[in-house]
DNA sequence: ACCCTGGAATGAACGTTGTTCAATTAATGT
DNA sequence: ACATTAATTGAACAACGTTCATTCCAGGGT
């Protein structure tokens, strides 16, 4: 068989991408192979290819989609809390990415596990999806920050993102000894309770004296 | 060929795992194979399959030599900072652990990237390793809390625990944005400052009033 | 001395993987 | 109507994890 032009090109990289994730939520990143993305779609492998330079290729798109689904899911939960305290606000932020991860373990594992293969790197667009996740924690860090110190707030951003990575991750590969859904609540509690505190802190000390 | 008996049952353990550990160490995750750690040892597949269950199995005993690596790595780091303040104290280990990532980064990545099959769980050592490596940092934190805290203590060091590794895995995936060495020590810094900054200022309000 | 037997070691074999590409054939241009 | 183009295929390849019938040696019993 040949040229069956069912579809275009845009239309196969779409129905590849959708399969490859739905593929990637059901059996997670031991399950997600080409031929059954292929498969799923009916489509042969060598399609695929036709589509995609390769596996790895396809499974940046499936994070990029992953990275959308997960800003839309906080932009949302940022919209239901409303305005408020700085502290109320990240708890709110981390609670819904809790629930992300809880959704959709698998698409989280690989957003995170998957690593390009060496001299290969991430598109462009990537980094753009990382900064609009990036720029609702900074929002909600707004208040605790004068106007001019957009870096540190940036900065401060990072660390809080990279925190809640770390809790996740350790936690859900077990790799945290015996872990709790309520001890990831708590200790996400713990760490944005302590960087409000410790942000307060230093800016009394930089301004007054006690 | 049959019951050569150059080695034990143990050394073959034992070499099997220095060569897997090499063979991580150089070529990374892709390139741990079950036909290569063989072929380094001098046994065909079969024998790597009589002394470990699986290849699973082997990259869990990887890891858990990478672990106690990383355990001397830290208090050697410590032993050589010497007593100090708390904040010295974990910006020294800060330090050593990103220089340990430095110097093995693939063993680092294996360590924490690599999952199970679902159903199996690491085992109990696991966890000793991990709560030997948590021991250091809640020695450091000992001075910002009192005796009865050891609860809270505990569950701050892990959070700082899992904050590093945070800011280290997104920056070795390239997954924060265009991230330099001096900007995971510039993140460490903002975290251990501000975590210090936080944990003596809610001392302070649990125990006067301003 | 002999044999016997348990088990250490092998490597061929199986199924599955990612990836390639010559061949095929439907759509398109003239 | 025919020639051109390119989309689609699936067989083929190398490498992978894993299994297991076979082989053959070391050590104990006679």
């Amino acid at each position: 068989m040949a040229r069956r032009s069912d579809h275009t090109r845009d239309q196969l990289r779409e129905m590849a991408l959708q399969a490859a994730r739905s593929v990637a939520e059901a059996e997670g990143w031991r399950g997600l192979t080409a031929r059954k993305v292929a498969g799923v779609i009916g489509y042969s492998v060598g399609t695929l290819y036709n589509v995609f330079e390769d596996l790895d290729d396809l499974i940046v798109a499936v994070n990029g989609a992953t990275l959308d689904a997960l800003l839309e899911h906080l932009r949302s939960a940022l919209a239901e809390a409303g305005p408020g305290e700085p502290e109320d606000t990240l708890r709110a932020l981390a609670a819904a990415y809790v629930a992300f991860i809880d959704a959709h373990p698998h698409l989280w594992d690989i957003l995170f596990e998957h690593r390009l293969p060496p001299g290969r790197t991430l598109p462009s667009w990537y980094d753009r999806k990382l900064a609009g996740l990036l720029g609702v924690l900074e929002e909600a860090l707004a208040p605790l920050f004068d106007a001019g110190q957009t870096e540190e707030r940036g900065r401060v951003a990072r660390v809080l993102w990279c925190a809640m990575h770390g809790i996740c991750s350790l936690a859900r590969s077990g790799k945290l000894g015996v872990i709790t859904n309520h001890s990831v609540d708590a200790m996400a509690d713990q760490l944005i309770a302590t960087t409000i505190a410790g942000l307060r802190a230093r800016r009394q000390t930089a301004t007054e004296g006690c």
